[in-house]
RNA sequence: GCAGAUGUGGCGGAAUUGGUAGACGCACAGGACUUAAAAUCCUGCGGACUAAUACUCCGUCCCGGUUCGAUUCCGGGCAUCUGCACCA
């Protein structure tokens, strides 16, 4: 019987103590670098889905051994977070303590699943020999004019006085505590990613990202093109300015609408007649996400500013403007005019508060009744002076001609995707190394100051206005200014979490070095990440933080590549058995630590590469685990019919080629499960035939190496089929013996299958016909009727069309 | 709402990308071994009609189209899942 537990045990000890899977930098062999995102080291330990992906990567980096590559294949923690900090909080325990904790059991249970992880070069974000670098990038951005400080409106709760995520909050309360969650205008350091947006949709190009990954990253920076167009506001020397994607709709442009947080309304205060009503709107605004205002289908909502007009500037008429919360101050210039007769939102709108609606563009469909809804299509422009009759391309091209000579707008590209919030009012995560001095503004530490050390703190509660629990700590924050030596504060935000991951490719190249992030030599070596497996739901933050980060880099001389990652593919999800996502409450969770125990790493991989197709969601299923766990036993059986042949046996030897072709494939295209399924059907074979020679062994425990590396590396010592499989050369296929000589034909009649044939591979279509004609049952089928053609596909199917 | 995906037996899924639908596994049923059970081994397993592994018909979410032929391509619809910027 097969004794897992001692089996694993003994190879992991192995690779651990031999250091089998340590990557040299500057080694001759090509080198070949796979790259998982790294956890967040959580109190619950290891979920099933993480050993999913680790295994793919896994698999794929043991392959990529045993055909000679130099492979790193690292492991490290992103252990900054708000989990840590909120059971800090509760429990006052240092963050930096439960987090070890944790780091220490995600690393026994990832050890326990026999990953050939280099292990040499783990790393942790929370390292201040780390969050140096993490630290000196943000003071580049600084210098580069690329990170600024703005004031903006986060979430958060008024009575645990804190900041909160998106995440956090549920139907507007605090998850927490259940209570109320406000807007609350913060001063907060952003990241200018908007300049970048052109180059990350561009460089896709040259990257080989699966297509969805790509199409998701552009339509989340959601570029297009249209104008700026200013509206000039009625006695006075204001205007709004607007970006429309429909300029030449300017003439029915019958009123404006503006975010309720827009400056302008601020300003104007004394003229707006009904402002108390206006202030209650906004209070009412400040209550909702950025998804419950864009919700299309809910009703829409406003106020008019009364006793503010704006000028349509293409033919001076009045109109009036409005606060509504649809539209959204961080988008574009947080103000549109609005064509009701031509934009669904604008239509409800301009309906729902009596508005005028004027159509400027004619319907194809002569019966449209724009008093029903409004037309989205295209046409030709009506009701627009000298845009009439032009068509839209047209009609773009000539107001924006004419509002460029008017000087009252010009062409323009706008992005949906918003410069990045990078300031957290909490303790657990990197300081930002700035300091406010009166005189000089704010002012980057000394980079020979670096890292900037969270100070050791007792409490981790956040301060009375909702602070960064470092501002209760002046013995920290007061410091002198780098520039002029005078008094000065520290900034006591933290960065996000996702600084960290934003650039820890690179240090696992030269995760030790104290002088750079990592060295030239190393950079130019590792060059690029070949292979990044991760989720899908980090494509659009993660995957373009660190994208940004990395041009960055780029543009200041510290990388030699454009681009960080040369290949992006997905995981799917692992659901729980009753198909709904594992969580605690529901009580569906699956954990690893149980199934390895229970039946042993190398079952729970061949299980994760089994269980469905890679990229897609898949519910966990105990049965089929077990199935796993059997196919291995009956592996560990066939050592007992082991023949002393040191070649192919002539029955196996096409299975051998074909398996051999088909698992290479298909770990390239991450088709794991039919790889499994390779094997086991590999394995009935065998067992049939009761027979399996040593090279076939030998083989066939190379190719299940990598999913199942400890039986297989016992079975091969214990066999006595040769020398260790770490970096045994994968084996190698003869194409020609990938094609069977005989095949069986289907022959369809009008379509339908009638009949099969055996025959003679690669047979011309006149000797087929002769076969097919000559078949019993297909002659009684075609008697009496009239063969109007024949269709040969070689060897593949002979159809006849008959009437 | 916007964006991205998915839909095939009782279940997870396969199908050389337009050519025998259901590989492989699970579950289930029958048998062998056993005093018995577990484990293991063998056989069957989409549905209907059947004594039948003879025939024949139906069948890849629904409706329509292209084709000698559609799970695969096209048009329209329905359902489910994921992300939505301070979750990691």
């Amino acid at each position: 019987m097969y004794n897992f537990k001692a089996v694993e045990k003994k190879w992991q000890k192995k690779w651990d103590d031999e250091q089998t899977f340590k990557a040299v930098t500057g080694e001759k062999k090509p080198k070949w670098y796979g790259l998982i995102e790294f956890p967040y080291p959580s109190a619950q330990g290891l979920h099933v889905g993480h050993p999913r992906s680790y295994t793919a990567m896994d698999v794929i980096a043991r392959k990529r051994r045993m055909q000679g590559y130099n492979v790193l294949f690292p492991i490290g923690f992103d252990a900054f977070g708000l989990p840590a900090e909120n059971f800090a909080i509760k429990n006052h325990v240092h963050p930096k303590i439960i987090t070890q904790q944790n780091i220490d059991n995600f690393t026994r249970q990832l050890k326990s699943i026999g990953f050939s992880f280099d292990w040499s070069r783990c790393i942790n974000t929370t390292d201040p020999e780390y969050y140096k670098w993490t630290q000196w990038i943000f003071i580049q951005l600084f210098k580069k004019g690329l990170a600024y400080k703005t004031t903006m409106t986060i979430n958060y709760c008024t009575s645990c006085k804190v900041g909160l995520s998106n995440e956090e909050v549920v139907n507007g309360k605090c998850e927490r505590c259940g209570g109320e969650v406000i807007q609350k205008e913060k001063s907060e350091w952003m990241l200018k990613i908007t300049e970048y947006a052109q180059r990350l949709i561009d460089d896709l190009d040259e990257v080989d990202f699966l297509d969805r990954i790509k199409a998701q990253q552009i339509n989340w920076i959601g570029r297009s093109e249209g104008a700026e167009v200013e509206f000039k506001i009625k006695e006075s020397d204001d205007s709004l300015r607007v970006f429309t994607t429909r300029p030449d709709t300017l003439f029915g442009a019958t009123y404006m609408v503006i975010a309720p947080e827009h400056k302008l309304v601020e300003k104007y205060k004394d003229r707006i007649t009904n402002f108390k009503e206006v202030e209650k709107y906004q209070k009412e605004a400040a209550k909702k996400s950025d998804f419950e205002r864009t919700e299309i289908n809910k009703s829409k909502t406003g106020v008019e500013l009364k006793g503010l007009k704006a000028i349509n500037p293409v033919n001076n008429k009045e109109i009036p403007i409005w606060i509504s919360d649809y539209v959204m101050a961080s988008y574009g210039t947080g103000a549109i005019m609005a064509v009701p007769a031509h934009d669904e939102r604008d239509y409800a709108f301009a309906k729902k508060f009596k508005l005028d609606i004027i159509p400027v563009l004619k319907p194809d469909d002569p019966d449209f009744d724009i008093e029903k809804e409004a037309y989205i299509g295209d046409g030709i422009h009506i009701n627009s002076e000298f845009l009439d009759g032009l068509n839209k391309e047209e009609a773009i091209e000539k107001i924006i001609a004419w509002l460029e000579k008017e000087k009252i707008g010009e062409k323009k590209v706008n992005y949906k995707l918003r410069d990045w919030v990078f300031s957290r009012q909490r303790y657990w995560g990197e300081p930002i190394p700035m300091v406010h001095c009166e005189k000089c503004g704010w002012q980057p530490i000394d980079e020979k100051e670096l890292p900037l050390t969270l100070p050791e703190v007792k409490e981790f509660e956040p301060g009375e206005e909702g602070e960064s629990p470092l501002a209760s700590h002046p013995e920290w924050f007061e410091t002198t200014c780098p520039k002029c030596g005078g008094k000065a504060i520290r900034e006591t935000d933290t960065m996000p979490q996702w600084a960290g991951s934003s650039w820890y490719y690179l240090r696992y190249m030269d995760p030790d070095n104290n002088k750079e992030l990592a060295s030239k030599k190393a950079l130019k070596y590792w060059n690029q990440v070949d292979w990044y497996n991760g989720g899908m739901e980090h494509t659009t933050l993660h995957l373009l933080y660190s994208r940004f980060w990395h041009k960055f880099l780029y543009d200041i001389g510290v990388v030699p590549t454009k681009e960080p990652y040369a290949k992006r593919t997905s995981h799917g999800m692992i659901l729980g058995p009753n198909g709904e996502k594992m969580s605690k409450s529901k009580g569906n969770v699956i954990n690893p630590d149980d199934m390895v125990n229970e039946y042993g790493a190398d079952t729970l991989r061949v299980y994760e590469m089994f269980m469905g197709p890679f990229d897609q969601t898949a519910p966990w299923s105990i049965e089929s685990i077990r199935g796993c766990s059997k196919f291995l036993d009956r592996i560990w059986k066939m050592q007992d019919m082991l023949v002393d042949d040191d070649n192919y046996s002539p029955e196996h030897e096409k299975m051998m080629n074909k398996a051999i072709k088909k698992v290479t494939n298909d770990i390239e295209e991450m088709k794991f499960n039919t790889c499994v399924s390779t094997f086991m059907e590999m394995v009935n074979e065998f067992v049939k035939d009761k027979k399996i020679t040593r090279k076939e062994f030998r083989d066939f425990m190379i190719l299940l190496n990598p999913f199942a590396p400890h039986i297989s590396e016992e079975i091969n010592e214990n066999s006595k089929l040769g020398e260790p499989l770490a970096y045994a050369p994968w084996p190698t296929f003869d194409e020609k013996l990938t094609i069977d000589d005989m095949i069986n034909l289907p022959i369809q009649i009008n379509g339908k299958l009638r009949a099969t044939i055996d025959v003679a591979k690669d047979l011309s279509q006149e000797e087929i016909k002769k076969i097919v004609h000559e078949n019993e049952k297909v002659q009684k089928l075609i008697e009496d009727k009239n063969i109007v053609k024949e269709i040969y596909v070689p060897n593949r199917i002979y159809n006849i069309v008959i009437k």
